[in-house]
DNA sequence: TTGTAAGCGTTATCAT
DNA sequence: ATGATAACGCTTACAA
């Protein structure tokens, strides 16, 4: 046991011949406000209150810069444990995707990164597809995390406890009980389905998740909505479940196309969706969008490598993920939290998947 | 100022009816150890020592189950922070990657974070692209970071005094320093050259990027002393410098194809190039693989979802990303460095890009 | 086996 | 304007 914090060798100051520039953080020694307090002929509660920049620092001009010159000459670095575990938090926010390993979610967390490392927010990664995101929860909350970001994990299967005085921002899962950032996921379905009509389609299908994820859900009634309004109905075969997933487009393409009457286009809740779809027409020597055409949604960087490049609508996952962060770092500064903020606008684009109907 | 928690509003456990469960952690009102003590009528470090569950915990049965059941009833959860600060190791590890939106980076990141959540420790995300990546490395020492796990950031850049006293583990990028877990690089190259040669090839050319990095150096020289041990020589307009992005191949292939005598093989540093390249050779009218072969490395999802698939080199990024946490993971928990672990293999997967010269 | 006391590095509330 | 003093929640000698 005794577990080591299992230091480096730190023996080549010689080898290289270049002694160290900086005081050289002596590995292990860490330099302390105490040290910093003695090195500047301070109390330690004086040092902290240069040290802890605060705005009302009422400290002489004199003893302030006798501070900050022992802190810099000794190397110091807060300890930000130990100042979250006195101020009661931790400045890291976590983050809860189901898998990074989708572009999508890797976007947002991107964003999300950005904006909190700007604010000096660390970000601790959770991916809800080996571990329940409620285990997550524990233990982002153990960490006393001062705020989470959510994405497409239903948040009504954790709302029991977990949440409890938890910060909590939703990606594209609007709530009645939390604030989120969210994309006009309704908009995105009518969009590409008003692209599909206006091309001609009347035989439409839509393949997408049972899942109980808001976005997919709006996409999909978009759609529908649409549909309706030009008259058209849906019958059952065209409506596809399938995971969310390339290999899911992929089988449910196969299913639509051993349908009786095929349909002539389809959307597709996402990318990975559409681009599996998109192989089994490939594949079954379907010719995409001669014979059927397919949007997408997301755009996600692999729309445009795909041949021909897909036709999709446009949401802003990087913006997502930041504008989550940035009002979980808003509500943190204290600022009152804002009016519940506008959808996300999203755009259809055109490119080579889709087409007249033939 | 006064930065305050703002905490949710807890209003509507009478709305759905159901009383809350568990004994509610009063949004706000942690239960720490003194409180479970108190329960239990033990003194705090009694259970402490229980909760800590440590292996050498001497207490009585009676007394440790009791502490346990108050603890449960009460809903206990560590404050990790707290135990952080008095153990001196905060149970977290921190990752820097030049971009999550590389796939191939996603898979690193998610596999180190599959393997440090198992473990009990939490991943703190470091994108280096918006930001150095030795300020991300200050930030997490000044969090007590446990460890770090860099990956395609040039470590060299950083070694002066950042990383003095951290645990640090380099993914694909072995060094004298630090302990690294890295994929067969050379090998990479030789075997994509050695497909592309068997295939008949003999003006091979080379897409990849200057930077520093080691794995993309090596696959680089893998192919150049698989050529020459072939005979065969790599004239200067052949090796193309571009970042290591679907952008770079692009443009880099649209050089090549300018160039006087084209070749008729080309092999990039990575996957992305290589579809970059790919998608320029569509646009410019020339057919993959009959007029040219192209193989690519890393093995990401796109690679069989571009048109003709993508022939490359398998790598094992996730593989790669849960070896590095394990090897933290090992360390801290005091097993001593293992020996140098072996290079990942790779693998040559030929699927559509690559064919016989014409 | 258990309780007492001290300390981890910071911040915050007081007197002075 | 500054310096004691007391938290924050937990761990870890050392005593009882």
């Amino acid at each position: 046991m005794t577990p080591r914090p299992a230091s480096r060798s730190l023996s080549d100051a010689a080898a290289t011949g270049v002694p160290p520039t900086a005081p050289a953080t002596g590995a292990g020694a860490r330099v302390t406000v105490r040290d910093v307090a003695r090195a500047a002929g301070v109390s330690q509660p004086t040092a902290s209150l240069v040290l802890g920049n605060h705005p009302t620092a009422r400290v002489a001009p004199a003893t302030r810069a006798r501070v900050l010159a022992a802190a810099h000459a000794l190397g110091y670095r807060p300890n930000v444990l130990a100042r979250g575990l006195a101020r009661g938090r931790s400045f890291a926010l976590g983050v809860i995707v189901p898998d990074l390993r989708n572009p999508f979610f890797a976007d947002v967390v991107s964003g999300a990164e950005r904006v909190a490392g700007a604010a000096g927010y660390a970000l601790l990664l959770c991916g809800a597809a080996e571990r329940p995101a409620g285990e997550h929860l524990a233990t982002l909350v153990s960490r006393q995390i001062d705020g989470v970001i959510i994405d497409a994990v239903n948040a009504a299967a954790l709302d029991e406890d977990a949440l409890a005085g938890l910060n909590v921002v939703l990606v594209d899962e609007p709530s009645e009980q939390w604030p989120g950032v969210a994309s006009d996921a309704l908009d995105a379905g009518r969009q590409a389905t008003t692209h599909l009509l206006a091309l001609g389609h009347t035989r439409l299908a839509f393949i997408g998740p049972a899942a109980d994820v808001h976005a997919f859900r709006m996409r999909e009634r978009g759609f529908v909505q649409r549909l309706r309004e030009a008259g058209l109905s849906l019958p059952s075969p065209m409506l596809r479940r399938a995971p969310a997933t390339v290999r899911g487009g992929d089988e449910a393409m196969r299913a639509l196309l051993a349908e009786r009457t095929r349909p002539t286009a389809v959307f597709c809740a996402n990318d990975l969706v559409a681009i599996g779809a998109l192989k089994r027409c490939a594949a079954a020597g379907v010719r995409v969008p001669a014979e059927l055409s397919i949007v997408g949604c997301d755009d996600i960087e692999m729309a445009r490598l795909v041949t021909p490049e897909l036709t999709t609508v446009a949401v802003p996952a990087r913006e997502l993920g930041a504008r989550a962060a940035r009002l979980l770092v808003r509500q943190l500064g204290g600022e009152p939290p804002r009016a519940r903020a506008a959808l996300l606008p999203v755009k259809l684009v055109a490119r080579g998947t889709s087409g007249p109907v033939s």
